[in-house]
DNA sequence: ATGAAAGCGCTAACAC
DNA sequence: GTGTTAGCGCTTTCAT
């Protein structure tokens, strides 16, 4: 058996409050029996037990992340920034993959609240009605982080997508093209749908454009799939000279696609795109992008979090943080 | 207040005990007592505390995971590997970052087992002392993941990391390359000098070269190191004409550095890898490499611990998992 | 098949 | 400044 609280304070000759008090940094302790009991805490190895503590306490120290998959550069920066400010706070992490699955997402929120997580960070993109209910619903406080919420009920943390996409595009309008693919993956997808389609259709409408419905190329968000789209997206009559990717992995796709039938970036096609991993500086040519701050958008959700848990006072639950332009080599 | 299990017990007309059997399938239930709780658990919308499960039950149904850095593709792969074997037997993951300090590691490890978990995977490139020690003194059992246990002393899953190293090597040797420099993150770490350097000089030894440590570059475990080192290497008199890279984005900064100074791979240098991404694939020419298991070894890993937990029989407590190579572009 | 009751290890009033 | 005591919400003997 583990020693306890109680024989700690037999061993020191207390009760257990008074250890109890010495554990948790009460002052209303005596120096003298303060030192008494730190060394009958050494000398028995006592480990307080956190789940007796959580408990009696009601608060666990411990906050829920649920996560589309860890395993990608985009989630595993965002999950830093959320486990460097936590690790500030004295938080340990849940950190739970939904591949972006609602059902899933609806048993992992039940199952995170009742393991009696003090709060719990949400991400995915795109969220259904009943993981809506279930959240506003929720016992402890909840943040989204790189999530769109596009009620505004919940706090969130993001960058603005819709802007960062018309930026984007109008660069690439700027350097004369007309026709400009949008390569992203499921339009089911919130993020893809009402923010960066969005933007690019904004940029487009806004030059005068035409806005072609088959210039969306719509794919499975992974590089393979953006490798294998261009011989398609080649073959057209009406075929793009520019291309706005929704992320880094499916530009580099493209791009490969591109220089791998002997064509040149940015000579014959110009590339931009969303940048969530040093990819962009490593592929040749580098890719021009809008660099997002993952980390600082888990740190900063992160943080949000502890004030919501503290009942702190929130100036502004809907927090939209700065994003810059990386200017390299994919455009002229 | 949250719904106990004692309002269930009242609202149904039947005792804690009973509830509880429900809750946790136990058959010894009549089946219309059984109804009758399953209603007033569904009307009240009960939803158990694990907390307080975990604390009567001495059972959290979580385990710790110690990660250097859950930001890199190895490791958020590995993680995969684990969340999803762990999602498999029901069991939550608390998720912790190392940055392979050794004092941080050690605070993980007493805040994890103060934390009740069930089981714990660990993994850094190397074990410290004191690290060794905590973890033999572990309350539950705990699993070594891609990390090096020279004392066999502990649960691991790895694969031969020397003897894959010896095998690259050796195709370079094959190829008429007399001098080879090993290309590598810190030799502070284990897995390092203990198991790629060390198969790498054999390769040498045994094909009758000489082990030169001029050619032993030990940089930080970073792309950009490894980039701006290719520049000192080049200017060297006595110049490697192969390259054997710890890993893929070590490689792949070698090889940018390479083409940026208008050299070609495998024409003018060589390059084999350990590779831990896609990003050999990516990049071009594509790299020739030693494909690493890594969601298997986290998978398998979980499923070691699930069995260590459940007290069951283990066969063999060193798994060794098949790594593979992959033939590419950066080797003739 | 069901209930009563004793904890699990700790925190948090409250009393002294 | 310190001790007493009543829980926190559940599991788990042990009776019946």
């Amino acid at each position: 058996m583990a020693v306890t609280i109680y024989d700690v304070a037999r061993d020191a000759n207390v009760s257990m409050a008074t250890v109890s008090r010495v554990v948790n940094g009460n002052q209303n302790v005596k120096p003298t029996t303060r030192r008494r009991v730190q060394e009958s805490i050494e000398r028995l190895a006592y480990r307080p037990n956190a789940v007796a503590r959580g408990l009696a306490s009601k608060k666990t120290t411990t906050v829920g992340v649920i996560i589309p998959d860890i395993s990608t550069r985009l989630y595993g920066e965002l999950s830093r920034g959320i486990a460097d400010v936590a690790t500030m706070y004295e938080y340990n992490i849940i950190l739970s993959n939904s591949d972006e699955r609602p059902e899933r997402e609806l048993e992992l929120l039940v199952d995170h609240f009742g393991k009696q997580v003090d709060g719990l960070i949400f991400m995915s993109d795109s969220v259904s009605e009943e993981v809506r209910e279930e959240m506003l619903r929720a016992p402890v406080p909840v943040v989204l982080a790189a999530t769109v919420d596009t009620e505004k009920k919940f706090a969130t943390v993001n960058i603005n997508y819709e802007q960062a996409a018309y930026e984007a595009v109008s660069k690439l309008i700027e350097n004369g093209h007309q026709k400009i693919a949008f390569v992203t993956g499921p339009l089911t997808r919130d993020i893809n749908r009402f923010q960066k389609k969005v933007g690019y259709e904004r940029a487009l409408k806004e030059a005068g454009l035409d806005v072609v419905e088959d210039l969306v190329i719509e794919i499975d968000d992974a590089y393979d799939s953006a490798y294998d789209s261009w011989e398609q997206i080649e073959k057209r009559t009406d075929k793009p000279t520019a291309i706005f990717a929704s992320n880094d992995h499916l530009a580099v796709g493209i791009l490969n696609g591109i220089r791998d039938k002997g064509h040149l970036v940015p000579d014959d096609y110009e590339i931009i795109c969303f940048e969530h991993s040093n990819l962009a500086r490593i592929v040749r040519p580098q890719l021009t992008s809008v660099v997002v701050p993952l980390y600082d958008i888990g740190a900063v959700a992160m943080r949000l979090l502890t004030k919501l848990m503290n009942d702190e006072e929130i100036e502004e639950k809907q927090v939209s943080l700065p994003y810059r332009f990386a200017q390299r080599d994919s455009v002229k």
